[in-house]
DNA sequence: TTTTAAATGATAGTAATACTATCTAATTAA
DNA sequence: TTAATTAGATAGTATTACTATCATTTAAAA
């Protein structure tokens, strides 16, 4: 049997739907690879053309700009991410048992989703490291907001905060906990590797150690505000 | 009398010293008002020489490019706040309320120092909440670090992390924490403002709130590691 | 099977960006 | 007073970020 994941997308991130066509698979496929590989403000659609096989104008017909295409793949990502959570916290009773698997799965690196055949999910989750607050953190978010662009992260954020109201329902934060575990399991992954001196995890780089950080950081909080 | 703050910055920042002459003190002064307005994005060298009244090969002459001003400007803010920080701690014994300071300091909007002329911190402030972290998150960090560009932050951090140890001494993660209150102090704001779903803020829209949450989140983290 | 529509490829062109170079005028320092 | 430094003015280039047009291929409908 062979499976297919396929995840919905706001249909105003691109002109013409990059999913249902050859072309705008391998759009998807490569602007990953080559973000990648030369980050997004190098990156350009003609570089990317070239990539494919195709042109510029060719890209042009999928997506307005590389902005938008970088709000696809980030807002992919966070849909995708949020399924898994789905998936990975499915019969789990207990909510602290959730909330570890969910930070787990959000500090972890990833591998590649055999379920969708053009989106390499562990280049995909280096991209999100680095790149992936670019998205919101322009003087478009207004706008881009009211697309309602940021759904999928939002969506997100709200499950992740539901997990710890149900840890402890008393807890006074819940949704700026949620986004602090999912910038932070990003960033101090990004600071370990890149400007280790930041982190305690400089000597070893070993992910594991975020997840430990993290773990003592919300449990405390939450286990804080029970009476 | 009059009092000057003069911040001695890594001269690999600049091509010649902006500090030192009428014309490289317009350079930031304007370009931190011009980067306030229209965002980072969209600043260009043209731009801020018609703001200022001078040429764009006046502007290249002090810094490289735009993004080099943009670490310049962000460095200028760390070491300016380092200074506040220590001026703001200075006296204070118990530790504890040391790191409070520290997170007031970090989480709450600033007023323009007099003691520095050309520069608004007020406006400053609000960039970095915005653009900080774009000047690390690239793919020339391994170099931009190799020039010492990010002492100045690591410095921050540092005198934070020891704070954090002061308080708790066998707490593991002082200099993660430390990261996770600079750059939580910051995500937070650029959420309660832009994307208010994603905080517990969202109605009040009171940077004290978040002061409220950083206290809790720090405190209960150092507070379990004492046995 | 033919007709028609849609998607792609190829090419060209424009305005803006990100620079570099050069030359002259104005200041400042020796 | 001369020499050096700094600034202003202008010009020029390669790349980026698009838009437009037209021919060709592919797929869908009649």
């Amino acid at each position: 049997m062979e499976l297919q994941l396929k995840i919905k997308m706001n249909e105003k991130l691109f002109l013409r739907n990059p999913e249902e066509s050859e072309l705008g698979r391998n759009i998807i496929q490569h602007s990953i690879i080559l973000i990648h590989k030369i980050g997004f403000e190098a990156f350009t659609f003609k570089k990317l053309a070239e990539n494919i096989g195709t042109t510029e104008a060719g890209i042009y017909r999928y997506f307005e700009n590389k902005h938008r295409l970088l709000i696809y793949i980030t807002a992919w990502y966070w849909s995708w991410l949020e399924y898994r959570l789905a998936v990975h916290t499915n019969n789990i009773k207990k909510p602290v048992v959730k909330l570890k698997r969910v930070i787990k799965l959000l500090a972890t690196a990833v591998e590649d989703d055999v379920k969708t055949s053009h989106v390499n999910e562990s280049i995909l989750h280096q991209i999100i490291i680095t790149e992936g607050s670019k998205v919101y953190l322009t003087r478009h978010v207004g706008e881009d907001n009211k697309h309602h662009f940021f759904k999928p992260y939002k969506e997100l954020c709200a499950v992740i905060g539901d997990i710890i109201l149900e840890c402890s329902p008393n807890y006074k934060y819940p949704k700026s906990l949620a986004t602090t575990i999912i910038e932070m399991a990003h960033f101090q992954n990004f600071f370990m590797n890149n400007l280790p001196s930041l982190t305690d995890f400089g000597k070893t780089k070993d992910e594991s150690e975020i997840v430990s950080f993290l773990e003592d950081l919300v449990f405390s909080s939450i286990k804080n505000s029970c009476p």
